[in-house]
DNA sequence: CGGCATCCCTATTGATACTG
DNA sequence: CAGTATCAATAGGGATGCCG
């Protein structure tokens, strides 16, 4: 921690174009700009937070709600990440109590879809999927 | 708002909830089956692998190269979980050097389609992402 | 070639407490 | 109500070395 013997922390070996707007749109590209963006939209709450905004609005509580186990913590960092990437739009009430109303954008509502999908198909296989668990053994 | 757990056409009354043979195939609820396995499918190098395995089968080799930046650690693990879950087939062929193919299988096909369209929505999306990204600030 | 085991560091996450 | 701050626990992930 207070020692660095090396040459520090290098977020760029050797050369990269780290600062250049959209490079190639190629996700497989390891510094591809897409890239940030897909792990925050398919994170492990990123995917949930916008599921349920498909639903409508929802105030920070009432998501919190929905998003069973999610804290306030992960639920503010992610629908900040989210904003920020232009997929949620946040309303601000100044009323007494204050009140936050979270909506999708257009694109968020496409991403949403998407996710959507990928959800249906997980739920609705969920028992083969189980199945392929418990059958699973390295022979 | 209602969070039930009762009621709604039923299926199989006694084996309610045990341990975790898929109970409700909702999401949302924190303990559903299926997040563990919407994790794994949305994780960094699962959407990755999964759409890299969409363009055909991949070597433990080749699919490393494809999937720009991943180590072979976590390239290992994560086709283990894949695998585990039902979405990828690995075929070993005994040979010298000896040879292992990845494939879709038909569950992880349509998955990866569905993540397939993710992407295509980001990429096409990415300079209004990234203008987004720029314009961001707390007021 | 296609891995697994080990070490070790850092990012993510979850409780808890506190504020506008 | 809608968050932020702080701290501790944990999971993710890279580097290396070894084996079938």
């Amino acid at each position: 921690m207070s020692t660095q013997p090396d040459s520090g922390p290098d977020q760029d070996p050797g050369l990269a174009f780290t600062n250049d707007p959209a490079l190639e749109a190629d996700v497989f590209a390891r510094n591809c700009s897409s890239r940030p963006v897909l792990q925050a939209v398919a994170s492990r709450w990123g995917v949930l937070a916008l599921a349920a905004l498909r639903e409508g609005p929802y105030r920070f509580s009432a998501l919190r709600r929905r998003v069973d186990g999610i804290s306030e913590r992960m639920l503010s960092q992610t629908l900040q990440t989210l904003e920020r990437d232009g997929m949620v739009h946040r309303e601000v009430q100044q009323s007494i109590p204050p009140q936050v109303e979270y909506t999708l954008t257009d694109l968020g509502a496409k991403v949403a879809d998407q996710l959507m999908g990928l959800i249906e198909i997980l739920e609705s296989n969920i028992d083969a999927i189980l199945t392929a668990q418990n059958t699973y053994h390295r022979d």
